[in-house]
DNA sequence: CGGCCTATTGACGCTACTCAACATGAGTGG
DNA sequence: CCACTCATGTTGAGTAGCGTCAATAGGCCG
């Protein structure tokens, strides 16, 4: 019952990754599979609690979660921070870094973690080689702009007990594409981490995984949840 | 003081059009620009208060702000929905909607308004005729996510006063990178829709605009802001 | 001039925050 | 193996900020 999740995948190809489908593999073919598997640099391993990259930090690099989880966080002026998202296996990160040429957040890994990593400098050529690779990369970022409104609606003015239930039901699905029974959830990030990304405090998190646990919906321990009323759950989650 | 600002750009052209150094065209040398005007069909005006396009529509074409201004909303599951942008001359619309192939949020004319319209069906091959277009598409999806996390940051348990001189700041700021005076602020938006984009209630909203005020910080006449002492309403907005 | 929509202002209540104490587990060294 | 420490999580009491509801005012249109 300690580690229910443990992402695996141990080929260094991207042709055989087994994350393919969920990766900026999606949708290409051989010979561009190919291309990129020349781009890509052997994997790397973050520790727990270590940078990833920093805001600031000039953009070299886009990352693939291979295995593992990453917290994304901007810092605000007054030396805080706040939890922008949850990256688990087959997650793109760096994105957000195009435009500006330095990072606008800092990715900090949750566990033990593996990337590969995607250096910038011949991403461009590969773009122009291979157009097919230009349009995943807008897919993904097309696709985290439309999560980031989702985020939105919940953090404004939603009640706090809809705002955990969502991100549990999150966490679920997006646990489930990746092969993994959706009932089973291993929260890699602490309970600061979640309120952080919910708007919320620490406390209230606490409290309301609780309550909610007392309501017979899920059953939680520490780290581990158990999702025993899904129906229920998105009710509380309004889904 | 009625109307403060009026964006005009009567050309027809990318080429010649005063709002490209901040729209598409921004970095693009002559053959892209001509690229890029072939496909851009002829200027579309609406109505305020109607549709550009709306939840779920198929995704048709971009569209750039020519100008007027919009705004942009998610709809949640129980029919209300939320601001998730305020959009001005010069900015491009729809880019949330390139992987999914239907657009996740609705865009609403605040004011009379004008828009480009970049089809859908010929962006491909341009991008694949001019890598540099298809790059600053890449650049302006990751401004908008850079934007959204910004967003975020605020509506995670930021004081309410903090949340509006933010964004009058905010809209401040791209005034000015429009060529209009940064002091002077005509908001074509409605209370309800600062309420809900800051995640906030209406009434709120006005009390605190009319504190604001009564600092001496601000003058507020209905929709008409004038910043008489930016350097303190940057404080309040923590900058 | 009258009706309507948007904005303002006031009173009250509730949600979620803060501060604080305490519990539990993981990691460490004897 | 156990005791100790530290980080993380839980629980409780009190409170402030903001939402809700309601009434009123002001601008804009026909």
């Amino acid at each position: 019952m300690d580690k229910i999740v443990n992402f695996k995948s141990h080929k260094r190809s991207c042709k055989t990754c087994n994350l393919a489908k969920s990766c900026l593999p999606l949708g290409l073919v051989k010979e561009e599979l190919d291309l990129l598997d020349k781009l890509t640099q052997q994997a790397r391993r973050i520790e727990s609690g270590s940078w990833l990259f920093y805001s600031g930090q000039p953009f070299k690099s886009l990352f693939a979660v291979r295995t593992g989880s990453i917290k994304t966080m901007v810092v605000t002026h007054d030396g805080e921070s706040r939890v922008v998202g949850f990256h688990l296996p087959g997650d793109v990160l760096g994105l957000e870094a195009f435009s500006r040429r330095f990072h606008s957040c800092a990715a900090v890994a949750l566990e033990h973690t593996t990337v590969c990593e995607l250096p910038l400098k011949n991403l461009n050529e590969l773009c122009q080689k291979a157009p097919a690779i230009s349009r995943r990369f807008m897919a993904l970022m097309s696709n985290e702009i439309a999560d980031k409104h989702e985020t939105m609606l919940m953090l404004g003015k939603k009640p706090a007990e809809l705002r955990v239930a969502a991100l549990l039901l999150n966490l679920s699905s997006r646990f489930q594409d990746r092969g993994f029974p959706a009932q089973h959830l291993r929260l890699s990030m602490s309970r600061y981490d979640i309120a952080s990304y919910l708007g919320l405090a620490a406390e209230t998190v606490s409290r309301l995984l609780g309550q909610i646990n007392d309501e017979g919906i899920i059953e939680v321990n520490r780290k581990s949840i158990k999702i025993t009323d899904m129906a229920h759950l998105q009710k509380l989650a309004q889904i």
